[in-house]
DNA sequence: TAGATTGTTAATCGATTAACAATC
DNA sequence: TAGATTGTTAATCGATTAACAATC
């Protein structure tokens, strides 16, 4: 099956097979990646029939070959285009964040209510929540991002959606819901920071109960 | 068992109480707290049975007493210290972040090797990153956030490890890893949207099909 | 009491892992 | 050929769900 960790971990795989590739690697074997992924070999081996890539028995996998299959599988074999809402301190990171363009990821332009945050000038242009729906259809984008404060979350959601967005990333702190074919990621800093916490605080208990 | 998904479920009903307490919710049922989740009643209940919380038969929970239980669990009922190495975009945005604060975590200093981004005397002190360990050590901190570039995560971990660091959110492109012991997860923000990509285009293939 | 909700056990489901035949 | 690695099946493991007794 298709899960989220299986296409997350084929990211992974993407990941270090970029860099496998500038360090002139032309074969891998799947331990290699089970290394660099934090997997087991067998794990590798098992995602990658889920998606019939295959390798050679005895040699191994294709660097080549195999960036470009799963670049094919994660979308990666065109420019995919975002729109992102809410220009705070995070959506202002997010913008200019230079990860994105490396990996084909352009978002096109940010949106908020806030006149001071408006600039056509920039390198993406920062516009009125009005244009939101005007943008989307123009650009034919299909994906979101979402920075706004908690309240404004859902609200935004249900602008994006009519436009045509069916994929969207949610940063704000509460679990937004989309209609039946749209894709929602919600991650939460807060609580990822709490779930760093908390497991800290059971590896530390277990120790105590150890001694 | 407490695994990652079952612990970040709990944060998200705490969340959930939170905003129902402001409506002035003085009784919940495992129902309600399953739609703010976006779960089933059976996973709210299932979820408190393992950390031994027990409500009413017939009553449900008490919004105060279960966000107090919920506080203890996830380490809220003291102010948690962080410290942050990388102040490009992303860091800078996290260190002003308000809903850290807001939660009680608090982001006692950054650090950079650029001498350009140290200031002491802003809200969160940006040091060199010399001055890491003894910050550390000083302030017994025991978690860190990674925003560096992918090429110095891996030392930049191995830095905070022997100052006493016990858990890290990375949010470098590469899967870093600690020893045993201590709790490293990774964010990749380039894998979530490429996540979010394969799954919108995995539906638009499904209802191709279907056509 | 009757009705509704919890708490828990057992069943199901799905993902990971182990084992190993195929084969380069 | 011998050895190493893949690809896949079957077994295991763990998480979610269903069912239902307990009880407020």
């Amino acid at each position: 099956m298709t899960n989220r960790s299986c296409v997350i971990r084929l990211s992974r795989y993407k990941n270090a097979l970029l860099r496998l590739r500038t360090l002139n690697f032309v074969r891998v074997f799947s331990e290699n990646l089970a290394d660099a992924a934090g997997v087991t070999a067998t794990q590798v081996r098992k995602d990658f029939s889920i998606f019939g890539i295959t390798g050679n028995r005895r040699g191994g996998y294709k660097v080549d070959e195999l960036i470009e299959q799963l670049n094919k599988i994660l979308g990666k074999d065109k420019i995919q285009k975002f729109i992102l809402v809410g220009m705070g301190n995070l959506g202002k990171a997010l913008v200019q964040y230079a990860g994105f363009e490396r990996s084909g990821i352009k978002i096109v332009a940010g949106f908020d209510i806030d006149a001071n945050k408006w600039d056509k000038e920039g390198p993406v242009p920062i516009c009125p929540l009005e244009e939101l729906s005007e943008v989307i259809r123009r650009h034919e984008i299909e994906f979101g991002i979402i920075t706004v404060p908690d309240f404004a979350a859902q609200q935004v959601l249900e602008l994006m959606i009519p436009a045509g967005i069916r994929g969207v990333l949610n940063f704000a702190p509460i679990c937004v819901k989309g209609p039946e074919g749209c894709v929602v990621n919600n991650i939460n800093l807060v609580t990822e920071l709490e779930n760093i916490i908390y497991f800290v605080n059971a590896s530390e208990k277990t120790q105590e109960s150890q001694q």
